[in-house]
DNA sequence: TACATTGCCTACCAATTGTTAGGTACTATA
DNA sequence: TATAGTACCTAACAATTGGTAGGCAATGTA
């Protein structure tokens, strides 16, 4: 995760997709490999940045600090910060994040049915 | 897209994620920058290898075939070859591959959704 | 004064993903 | 004989994504 070299193919392809197809342009908002997680999380009320890290198994604060300013970027998260110290920043989902959550669910129930069929 | 080396710290993140979290585990299977737009145009039925090529913009043959494989190995396409020449190579979802349909669907209803609101 | 707390940030490196540019096999047609 | 068509494959490389290990600031407590 640095910064995207707008001059690559893979940047013009993206774009080219993304234009095209709605669903491949979702795709590259929520495809991070801790994005989806984070949102799901997230749908059952606002987390301060430390709980978010204690329900993410493994993930260093660098990935989460990553994906959290991903995210907002895309308008998908809002940030809250109450200067008190030590610090202490509130992650909320937006309308538009909220709005994920039938993409979650379905995706969840489809993870789960192809898990139990390859795993047969 | 090559081999996934089975030590690294990426691997056991992306096992520990998946055994959790459906929906991790689905991003993994289909999260490809191709993939679901791949199996978009295969939702309206069968296709071949060179008119799965024209439909995608910009995608190479090597990314096709990749694709294809990883969408193959996880039993979401099946590949029919018939022993012409020059040969002939007939793509299909299976069911489980079909049961993306509502998945899709909402990424793009979502997808849409969202690039209204960013565009504004 | 030393240390803990919280939410970050930085430099650097490892792994994964995607692209470029070439090739193959086999047959049929010009 | 030269060329075209189909569905691939390979080596080499460029870009992106993820991980490791450290650091910082301000304040409260020991």
């Amino acid at each position: 995760m640095s910064e995207i070299k707008q001059t690559s193919t893979n940047f013009s392809n993206k774009i080219a997709l993304s234009d095209e197809c709605p669903e491949a342009y979702a795709s590259t908002i929520i495809g991070g490999q801790w994005t989806l997680v984070i949102c799901s999380w997230l749908l059952s009320g606002k987390l301060r940045f430390g709980e978010l890290k204690k329900k993410l198994p493994n993930i260093t604060e660098r990935m989460l600090t990553l994906q959290l300013r991903k995210l907002e970027e895309n308008k998908i998260i809002s940030r809250t910060v109450y200067a008190e110290v030590p610090p202490r920043v509130e992650y909320e989902l937006t309308s538009i994040g909220y709005a994920l959550k039938p993409v979650i669910k379905e995706l969840e129930d489809w993870g789960a049915s192809h898990k139990k069929l390859t795993s047969a």
